[in-house]
DNA sequence: TTGACTTCCGCAAACGTTTGCGGAGAATTT
DNA sequence: AAATTCTCCGCAAACGTTTGCGGAAGTCAA
């Protein structure tokens, strides 16, 4: 019932734990012959190394933190399978903190990971965080911090996003190319106002739209804050006999809303429709129409920020920068 | 630079360890307006506790662990949001394996949860699990394991699952009542065959179709490895001419393959084939064709497993047994 | 005034591991 | 044979925290 120590084994051979400590870790100051009697009683007895007591004496977890705003069923599954992989190849362990999309516990997993002297941070934030500086404290005694998908542009970090303005600029552009109207309803469906990602999908909407000067565009931006109330707009445009030509979706979240709207109002798609979305591509598999998408992958945004992650832990001295992850336009 | 300890705190007040450490945990033998004084020092030193210290001391980790086969975009982050949720509002930590449907990695993963100390262990079995020897040295040495979703029928352990023989009974049922032909071909699509819940659910589908002798049915089930397999097995179908006229589903995994070659083919449901599914009713949402399945939930699953966690924990003499979750048929 | 209680803080030890140093003895070189 | 190097193991201390005990000083009642 006892768990079984190095001191243990010492004391059951009469030699020092010190010893034994080093047997088990193949040092050459101890002899081949004691090295492998050692290991053998130390298997016999069910040794297991003791994390807590290692920690405490080097002063490091190997452990790296996930701080998360939500768990989704779309971008966050691949992001975490990218982490995981990386995280414990390095012989690391994950701590997962979820936000639920609230600063205030988004703080008190800042702090769970400060306890838990966590070596590094990868986080993404909530909407309603609008300053860092419950991680600045952590950045300050060396914990190295890394703010992927939703940043805070206007913040000193290291940041992995996707290029969200080009995403969105990409996705327009497809989107006017396949108008044919010359007074087109051109509405554009986002997530949360506040996020760093709305912010630069919806600059790249306008901008295209902006200067797309030889058509009379109407031009519309809703902002919504889940896939519920995505779905509840479309349903109401068309209710209030709203019909747009064109629909820019920014995210998978969103058009899973905008999907079960379509599916509600039976829209043929491109011909009630036409939509064009930023997507991880789930919904070309999935939805029985075809909607053109700037592809995003959850997989590659966590693995850069991962790889680095440990880039910076053995170099804290790496340049701060905003790092982008590639998409690609599918048809 | 260097963290702040209870020590640093003690020194700078010229007292004991001891009597900071007592103070900061609100013990009453240390005097109000010591304790003040020192949670004023430890505030703005800016203090934080070690958790290495507290587990060593301690003998405790605060720590779950979490060992998953797959991370999948479907059952798994309901299950993990609801574990995510329990655990840290009970102050516990939570660590995530992932085994990749490796029996080796799967292994691995055990031991780290056994280094790392962890308090109790959620798992998830890959396929290639055909015992859980790896699990019982734990067992052994009083750490709670709770098997959910994909166990081992044959083994001894506290499991938390879906009911799979009466989801798939009463799913098939349904695809039965909707069959006219007089000679219906009624296909089962399943995911590998050593898993536990394939096991049950093609149980429950026999087990309904053996049953219905008035009719002549033409019954044949199929067992795949992964969404890509269950798209190619029913185009396979059709490319050969074969024509199921029912087709029941195991699952949000392979439900994914089946909708992507019903898109494919351009089939109408349920009229071309009709369809009935164990899901947890995302497809409902997202596909353009009603499907009629048994409802499962991965967030209750999770929870419910978690819940007994914590139950073992505190009291690790709970009764061995299967625990069931709840589900309904939705059309 | 004495005795019995409280209040409040210090002390020492322990959890498991690792590190650098020192030294006894053996092996090697001169 | 003496001097030098090597091999191998023990020793003590340290990481940060908590616990029970002991005792000094103060409070209260008889």
């Amino acid at each position: 019932m006892h768990r079984v120590s190095i001191k243990d084994i010492a004391q059951k051979l009469n030699i020092n734990p010190a010893t034994v400590s080093k047997a088990l870790r193949n040092k050459p100051d101890v002899s081949a012959t004691l090295t492998e009697k050692i290991k053998l009683l130390a298997d016999k007895m069910g040794y297991k190394v003791n994390a807590a007591g290692i920690n405490l004496r080097s002063g490091k977890s190997k452990t790296i933190g996930l701080i998360i705003p939500e768990i989704s069923m779309f971008f966050f599954p691949s992001i975490l399978k990218a982490v995981e992989e990386i995280v414990h190849s390095k012989g690391y362990n994950l701590l997962i903190l979820h936000s639920n999309d609230s600063v205030d516990r988004e703080i008190e997993n800042s702090e769970i990971c400060a306890n838990a002297g966590v070596e590094g941070i990868l986080v993404s934030l909530t909407k309603e965080t609008k300053d860092i500086e419950h991680f600045q404290e952590l950045t300050y005694s060396g914990v190295p911090i890394i703010y992927f998908d939703k940043v805070l542009h206007n913040s000193y970090g290291h940041k992995v996003v996707i290029p969200g303005v080009t995403a969105a600029k990409t996705a327009t552009e497809a989107l006017l190319k396949n108008t044919t109207k010359q007074y087109p309803i051109i509405y554009g469906l986002f997530d949360d106002q506040r996020l760093s990602i709305t912010e630069d999908r919806a600059t790249g909407f306008k901008n295209v739209l902006d200067k797309a000067s030889f058509k009379d565009i109407e031009q519309k931006l809703f902002f919504v804050s889940n896939s519920l109330e995505a779905e509840n707009t479309v349903l109401d445009w068309w209710k209030k006999g709203i019909k747009p030509d064109s629909l820019f979706v920014m995210s998978d979240e969103i058009l899973a809303g905008v999907v079960g709207a379509i599916k509600k109002l039976q829209l043929a798609i491109p011909t009630d429709l036409s939509v064009v979305a930023i997507s991880d591509g789930y919904f070309s598999k999935f939805s029985h129409f075809d909607i053109p998408y700037v592809e995003t992958s959850g997989y590659l945004l966590g693995k850069k920020a991962t790889d680095l992650m440990f880039d910076l832990i053995k170099d804290p001295s790496i340049e701060v920068e905003e790092h982008f992850i590639k998409t690609a336009f599918i048809r």
